[in-house]
DNA sequence: AACCGTCGGTACCGTATTGTACCGGCAAGC
DNA sequence: GCTTGCCGGTACAATACGGTACCGACGGTT
């Protein structure tokens, strides 16, 4: 059983759910960069993320679009939950950590015996719509210093401790934007004290800060997680 | 019973899952610019379009931006679906017409007894999980020109004929630009003869042209649903 | 110690879009 | 008939961002 309750949505679960459940999960080590499933795929593995955090992309033209992240707050393999079966996007491990996974099959024969389980992680499906949701407007009419703010938070959130692995280059990717608008954008924050970059290590070092430059995004998804989960997903002070 | 399966979402359903649920559908005329529901509010009825396009909002400071546009092809009222029963988003007559209206808790109780009818109520989650996703990138990557003429196919598809009310202002506030930028976008298009505009009238006079200028996306979604719902929502020819 | 690939800082110009403003035409109401 | 909104066309400076390119610095490899 040991420390699935790392995931959030998991620790969610009444007692029993997590227990069966439990039964088909085991911990991965998942590397930076690994692929857990493209568009068009079959799900056949659930993710529950416990310390790494996914990206999930939809594909424009010949490049790639981050559409959402994902992190010890829930998990990827909705399209078995929503019983389709069949992924329309790319998700893939943006800063990497343990995972823990579980066959799709199984997990669809729980979902259908299990009642809480499968309101849980319906609940679950209804957050990720809120946190999808919001990013097309704020793709829309937020700045790139606002939007890059908000990643960080987000990511922050997500890992354990202050520091985590990332470049420019691939956080340009994520925002769909130039590599060296990242470096003028995140320069910025830099100057003003809020983050400390080396060399792709970044260091978190006021999350105060960050809030008062990042748009009104970070908060509403953050309420809506911390409506699904009962708890808040955003670190409380840090640095 | 009627005309019900003027939505493609209820013609998709077995006959006697669409008859159980036709038991509690009436059909109302919408106005244009009536509230649906707002963001927060406790989900009491489902909508099922017919004629009419309802558009997604979630807010962005005081002004709200377009998240979705839902018609023909689909329903008003996920929350329901996934158990959380409240809204997070506002809903709103973009175009007016006729929809079907069913009680949440009518729907809710079929959802428990009707399995059919819950597979693909969340097959259309999973699709209108596709669509978001979808704008995501799309309001990062794709021009004015791009996305005014991706947003006019998607509505052009949703109503009957090929003119329907829409103002230079109402567009505007949906794309998240300045109503003078949509002027000018569709300007453009009305002078490569795709459209005409006339007072907050517009006629679609052709579509492969303005799928010319479109980006992608309008093929991503429109398959999309092509695959839920086993036939394609877009339009043949028109004009 | 030399090498090379990765990473980030900076600069240039072009362009899409914003903010703001003004103006003319159509339509409905008095 | 006249007025009053609504609707759409246009203009202009300011700005944010894209495309591209170059360069220096660090770090792992041999």
């Amino acid at each position: 059983m040991a420390n699935f309750d790392e995931n959030l949505l998991l620790r969610a679960l009444p007692r029993e759910s997590l227990h069966r459940l439990g039964e088909h999960l085991i911990t991965i080590e998942a590397p930076s960069r690994a692929e857990l499933y493209e568009a068009g795929d079959t799900v056949t593995k659930a993710y529950f993320p416990l310390d790494s955090v996914i990206s999930m992309t939809a594909s424009v033209g010949s490049a790639q679009g981050e559409v959402a992240t994902v992190g010890h707050e829930g998990m990827i393999g909705l399209p078995t939950v929503f019983g389709t079966g069949c992924a329309n996007m790319r998700f893939f491990v943006q800063i990497g950590g343990r995972v823990a996974v579980a066959p799709a099959d199984r997990l669809a024969a729980l979902l259908s015996s299990d009642e809480t389980l499968r309101a849980t992680l319906l609940r679950y499906a209804h957050a990720m719509f809120t946190q999808i949701g919001q990013s097309v407007v704020c793709n829309q009419r937020h700045s790139l210093r606002q939007r890059c703010a908000r990643w960080l938070l987000m990511t922050h959130d997500r890992v354990p401790g202050d520091r985590f692995h990332l470049t420019h280059e691939a956080l340009a990717v994520m925002l769909g934007v130039r590599r060296a608008g990242v470096t003028v954008a995140a320069g910025n924050l830099q100057k003003a004290g809020f983050i400390h970059y080396r060399r792709g290590e970044i260091t978190i070092l006021n999350r105060a800060g960050l809030q008062e430059v990042s748009c009104e995004c970070y908060r509403i998804v953050t309420d809506a997680y911390a409506r699904l989960l009962g708890t808040s997903i955003a670190k409380t002070s840090a640095a």
